[in-house]
DNA sequence: CTGTTAGCGCTTTCAT
DNA sequence: ATGAAAGCGCTAACAG
């Protein structure tokens, strides 16, 4: 697109969307002087005042009197140069006052590295994208990296090679792939970008990095038969997902261990799923005795059915969330949950990536800690047979 | 940090972290023949097998035998250029079958544009956030931008200005700045940096987009005193807050004109906080008869203490959130809210921000549609003088 | 101990 | 109708 043809758009939308205030005109902002050094972390005053361009290492190197590459050197603290202490301090000094950054487009372009990854999300709204969000964003900052977000439209979603041009137009060095659907036809294309699948399983193997689903489901199936529950049943997404599929196999093979009954149920992954999935249950007659919910946007449907049918949570029915928010200690019963360890996801995720794009040969990783059951109120006793 | 360090903490971090699972190791790829053009639209096959290096001007102007300027010219369309016929399809077609994709570094080192924004928000976990910045990625997206999302950490909360080194690294070409709080001292730091403040007014005027606070208060107002409430309460967060403030300022107006009591409480936006608060007031008795909650995580503690309480909803107490969810249909009794235009406020605020970039002198913008009651169940008639 | 040189991939003015 | 050349800001191999 062109400029032009930008800003024109970008005019009408600002004027169709939106009415628009006029308030003061801009005042020009005030100088002052010194400032600091590199990164993220710098804080303080700010160099010199106005739009004046940013320094650059030529700047520095005219005010010291040296050449570009000695600056480089040093503010890159190349280890097998030798410098005279007072050059050495003279640079840091025109640094600092002149406010250097380096350009990281320059560097990026230069060492062919971007220093930036892109996060492809499915849908922002369940609580879980945030939780591996904030792990992920956090160690990346931690390590120098920033990650900028792509949200998946939910409708059509896109193979996970739609995202190489990423990394082809050199925005991102790799491709965090949090897309749910476990389509194991190999998409050949995203195979030639550094990627790494999070929270589900790849169909290269090698690099993905997923929570231990089978645990959860474990801690869920024990703490039940722990208190003479017999018939479990699984609410959960769509069976295309990798995550639900998981759960379902762990489910079907811990019940069948125990000799207890395990049923499965797919819905979509909203609060209308679960409400459609246990009113059909529960029209059904029969009902388990203990529910397995996989979404916290299911949960409010299935505990709204329960509540409309006049099932006591968890006088009649127990009920466990796999997706653990604050927010489930207030409801009218507090449910339990199983917390899963979402940050360390994020963060392994972020490692995971680091070292492909490093070009490490990688196994897959499999985040287990911290995870632990919530106890709340929604799990109570069995029922006797009805 | 150097490349050495960087890789050694990132292998420590993973065995630390995480436990590993081997698993077979990497296949090669395989390979295929054309390709798309440019942009994050491309879709289909790609151009080449195995991890060639992406294909550059110089590689498809020495397949068609022209020059790297020529064809430049030619992908970016350049109007005032004029060429053969020929030429300009065997470029086309270079370009295709070589899946040409413009180096967006070396573009925007040149072009003194990076083509990204950066995002900072202040905590992920409200749900307000995640629809707000759909609506930003969208519009971006839309206009060719990318967007970075960068977590303000709720504790220590950087001033705006801590976000700069983005634009003066070229990381990003302005600051998307959601921070909460109105720290109307003014930050110079941030001023020497294209930047538009998102759901709160910056101290500069003219740079920040916001939505009618007071429109959705007087859409609470207005519903709750038209079934005859005459005492109304706004829990919301700290006084501290921009939104706050002006649904404070608000609700004080609105009640006044119409003669209505109006009480303000401030808490923690948590759970806690709207527990907190509302057991409070219980304990000091005679409750206002209409409650406007600020936020959706207080919303649950309001309610939980509210039916601790034996308060019945709506039976004696109306209430009313100002963020809106899916889930509040399916509670215990069913949440009217006020929905407001977050999508919207993302999308503007991207628009804003292009403008800022290209120099323009804005104005702020007010984001007041699509705007409305959501009216559920949470909203009775007023009970009797008690 | 420090400067020169040669690019990274692209855009753009100025010459043909 | 197209090419040459300069240069964005930085790094790194190679000279002195």
């Amino acid at each position: 697109m062109s400029p032009a043809k930008r800003r024109m758009r970008t005019a009408d939308r600002a004027a169709q969307v939106t009415s628009t205030e006029v308030t003061e005109p801009e005042t020009p902002p005030a100088g002052a002087p010194p400032a600091k050094l590199t990164g993220p972390a710098a804080t303080g005053t700010r160099p010199a005042a106005g739009s004046r361009r940013a320094s650059r290492l030529v700047d520095i190197a005219d005010a010291v009197g040296v050449h570009v590459s000695t600056v480089s050197r040093v503010l890159n603290g190349d280890p097998r140069l030798s410098i005279r202490q007072e050059t050495l301090e003279r640079i840091l000094d025109a640094a600092r006052t002149q406010g250097y950054r380096p350009n990281a487009l320059a560097q990026a372009l230069k060492r062919d590295r971007t220093g930036a990854f892109a996060f492809v999300i499915p849908l922002l709204r369940n609580p879980i994208w945030v939780r591996l969000q904030r792990g992920a964003l956090q160690r990346a900052a931690e390590l120098g990296y920033a990650v900028m977000i792509m949200e998946e439209p939910t409708e059509a979603a896109k193979p996970p090679g739609a995202y190489r041009y990423l990394v082809e137009e050199s925005r991102a060095d790799g491709l965090l792939l949090a897309t749910a659907l476990r389509t194991n036809k190999d998409d050949p294309a995203v195979r030639e970008v550094p990627h790494v699948y999070v929270n589900r399983r790849g169909p290269e193997r090698g690099n993905d990095v997923v929570m231990d689903e089978a645990g959860a489901v474990g801690l869920f199936v024990d703490h039940v038969a722990s208190l003479g529950h017999r018939s479990v049943v699984l609410i959960d997404g769509p069976r295309d997902v990798d995550t639900v599929h998981r759960r379902v196999a762990a489910a079907r093979r811990h019940c069948a261990s125990r000799g207890m009954s395990a049923a499965i149920r797919h819905a979509p992954a909203t609060e209308e799923g679960g409400w459609d999935v246990t009113r059909r249950m529960l029209r059904a007659g029969k009902l388990p005795t203990a529910f397995g919910v996989g979404s916290i946007n299911q949960l409010f449907g299935v505990l709204a059915a329960l509540r409309d049918a006049g099932a006591p949570v968890p006088g009649e029915v127990s009920v466990v969330s796999f997706d653990e928010d604050e927010c489930l200690a207030f409801l009218e019963v507090p449910v339990t949950s199983v917390s899963m360890p979402l940050a360390e996801l994020g963060a392994a995720a972020v490692d995971a990536l680091i070292s492909r794009v490093e070009g490490a040969r990688t196994a897959g990783v499999l985040v287990r800690e911290p995870m632990f059951l919530v106890p709340r109120a929604s799990v109570g006793p069995a029922a006797g047979p009805r």
